[in-house]
DNA sequence: ATGAACCTTGGAGCGACTACAAGGTCAAGC
DNA sequence: GCTTGACCTTGTAGTCGCTCCAAGGTTCAT
């Protein structure tokens, strides 16, 4: 398989594998008598696990520990669970502040009447100062 | 007023201050005779505007055309309505799909009974493909 | 006069890619 | 055998919104 191949089944760009060969995510894999990176199912499935973990929002350094975890069968789990847990908790807070945030503009906009922006209640509620006036 | 202090009244850091003058969204202020920045009232109520829209996650093109219609009070205010609502529609998009990856990232959590990294559901997870396989 | 606390500029670095340029390789069709 | 076009290679620069740093100038209190 070669990269625009392995791109394809994974739905990552072959820029993406590029970069991630040299960041030390991947493993640099053999190559074809043109120079060609050449790739088999265990980079698939890594590139996979890699792509999934990304999609869940884990950062690449977590990521990285998690292919260490994973490549260590034998050891204990908790720190899996730990960084899940981690992460889970960095997620909840995003949402809070989202929601926060999404209330503050919807009320912004259900206050706008039109009209000219002179009155426009949006630009007025973003020019209320909230840092230490 | 130079620009620590407004950085100070602001809650920006001076960098920034700079970096806003640098790519055009605040405009440069007067120097002192030592060639220090000197700012106004003006400045600072700009800057509080930017810095709210900001807080806000506005990108900053869009505060910059914020800003742009701020000044042209005699204009419609509907590119302001526009933009808020664009921005809050982005911002309900995000929350969704953290939602979903929150109750993806617990029932992942809730699966993990512990023990050793080869029974474990979170990794099991993480490895099992999505992109077109 | 000296030192600390400020300011100046320019440039590099972050994360996680993405895009591009200039060239090499491969397979198919003629 | 030659051309065409799709692929691949490398390296570098750009994205966004800052943040940090280094090397030096200014201001003010002691």
């Amino acid at each position: 398989m070669n990269i625009g191949q392995l791109a394809r089944t994974t739905g990552t760009k072959a820029e993406t594998i590029r970069y991630y060969e040299k960041i030390g995510l991947l493993t640099a894999p053999t190559r074809s008598s043109g120079n060609y990176r050449s790739y088999g199912q265990a980079d698939r499935i890594r590139l996979s696990f890699v792509r999934r973990a990304r999609e869940l929002g884990f950062p690449i350094d977590h990521v990285r520990e998690l292919l260490d975890l994973a490549d260590h069968r034998e050891h204990d789990c908790c720190k899996v669970d730990e960084l899940t847990r981690h992460h889970l908790d960095a997620v909840d807070r995003k949402i809070a502040d989202l929601s926060a945030l999404k209330h503050e503009l919807a009320s912004m906009l259900s206050a706008c009447q039109g009209g000219i922006v002179a009155n426009c209640r949006i630009l007025e509620a973003l020019g209320t100062t909230r840092a230490n006036p």
